[in-house]
DNA sequence: AGCCAGTGTTCGCATATATGAACAAGCCCC
DNA sequence: GGGGCTTGTTCATATATGCGAACACTGGCT
């Protein structure tokens, strides 16, 4: 999950630094050096001498005062990186693309991140054309079409202690989550059905690239656009963006 | 620009830290330890050591024979963290949608950093639903119209040896530059006239929440559907969203 | 097969950093 | 306005890390 100490070799300063950074993401605000210090246990003048460092090369960023610390731009940018540097997302852009214009839904391509899925890519659908970006962003596995899409392909899927409900639809038990798994191994997709956002239904299938499997891509579709035609026809076409992906990637990874 | 180690005190093993994680971001692939030892300079003892604690904890990835590096999943996390912490993002957020709206083309919030300007949030043309999402990547300042409404806000503008051609509209004179800034102060607006990308021209205002300005916003357009109507509408359009943002944030600024 | 060049990995000492305690600076509340 | 509390900053030394050199592997070439 985070970046801990009991690693046992490693470099000290180093884990800490990731550690800072990784406190500041899960927070997402500004804090004092005390509340730090509080909140990671390290030393009040490690964590000085730290983020001193760190202020100074752009990765932590300081109020006016001085005093009140936030995670800094260079960090965004080295994030971005990420995204762009992979060779999948690369490889499944054009089929995206495609997959949003036949659909004119939201599409999106994810990847497994412990309990949690990450959105690395999406296209926002023709209907709103401002739905928030949420690439970098982490949705519960279990409660999402992109997740139990890559649940679904691993023999004994890990899960949280508590699948916490994100709507009243979540499935926050564990047998029922693992039956509607098999359901998704049987006819080769995932749905949501208003399990992660009121409103909005999911489709997903995972891409087969590596076993198990790590990434994802999804058609979000608000219920009121939901009919008996498109419930067919959105599988449909997630399964042949997927063949299109693991086509290409097939060509890049055996040359 | 990128993490030096000449910056007098400081955490040595989190200047690296970083610095690797700044390689990382600019060559955007994957890497051995001896090419990165010829990049970074370090020894490569030292940077097999921390390269081993990064991986470990998410930072750093691997290939699957472990020895080609590539940035990990957990710089994404909190590079987009910077996103949804950043409190003048968050205030414009509604301002950017309503811009999109009433111009129907692609709008963009981007920061000074150094020479570039960082996308840190956009909104696609209602014409071309699938815009290469650029949030988190950077723009040469000198050929961008949110880089020069920002230049335009600092008395002495910093700027690179060379003036890099982007396409061949770029202005790549400074003195024919420092004119251009000249005209953006006294109009209120900048304009790139196909300076950056072939066939799109941009406007751009910088927001005036701190001196010199940090933060600026902007609308692109092809030049196929820019008219004289647009042509005036569209930096009024950009000038009513600045008061709009400037507004929101004197009230949280000054509670 | 065996050599060679290049690369990844380990190890013990010189060096830089982490640490707790002491110092300084605000800030609040009475 | 001053006592007491909280927080930020500095400093000397125990400690962890960085370093070069030696070792182990691998793959390509003759």
């Amino acid at each position: 999950m985070d970046a801990r100490e009991t690693t046992g070799p490693g470099v000290k300063s180093a884990m800490r630094t990731v550690a800072l950074l990784d406190f500041f993401a899960r927070q997402g605000g500004m804090y004092s050096l005390t509340e730090i210090q509080q909140e990671l246990g390290y030393p009040k003048s490690s964590l000085y001498a730290l983020l001193r460092t760190l202020v100074q090369l752009g990765w932590v960023e300081t109020d006016p005062t001085g005093t009140l610390y936030r995670i800094g731009m260079r960090a965004l940018l080295v994030g971005a990186s990420y995204i762009d540097g992979d060779p999948v997302v690369g490889m499944a852009h054009e089929t995206l693309d495609w997959l949003a214009e036949v659909t004119g839904e939201t599409v999106h391509f994810g990847r497994l991140d412990d309990f949690d899925v990450v959105d690395l890519s999406s296209r926002p659908s023709r209907h709103n054309l401002r739905p928030v970006i949420r690439v970098g962003r982490r949705l519960p596995a279990h409660s999402t079409a992109l997740g139990k899409a890559l649940l679904a392909d691993r023999a004994d899927p890990r899960l949280p202690e508590q699948l916490e409900p994100q709507t009243e639809r979540t499935i926050t038990d564990r047998e029922e989550l693992l039956t509607d798994l098999r359901r998704v191994r049987e006819r080769g997709y995932s749905a949501d059905r208003e399990e992660n956002s009121p409103g909005v239904c999911c489709f997903g299938v995972a891409l087969r690239l590596q076993r198990p499997a790590r990434d994802a891509i999804s058609v979000s579709i608000p219920v009121t656009r939901l009919d008996d035609v498109r419930e067919r026809e959105i599988p449909a076409l997630l399964m042949r963006a997927r063949e299109r992906i693991e086509y290409s990637a097939h060509h890049l990874l055996h040359p």
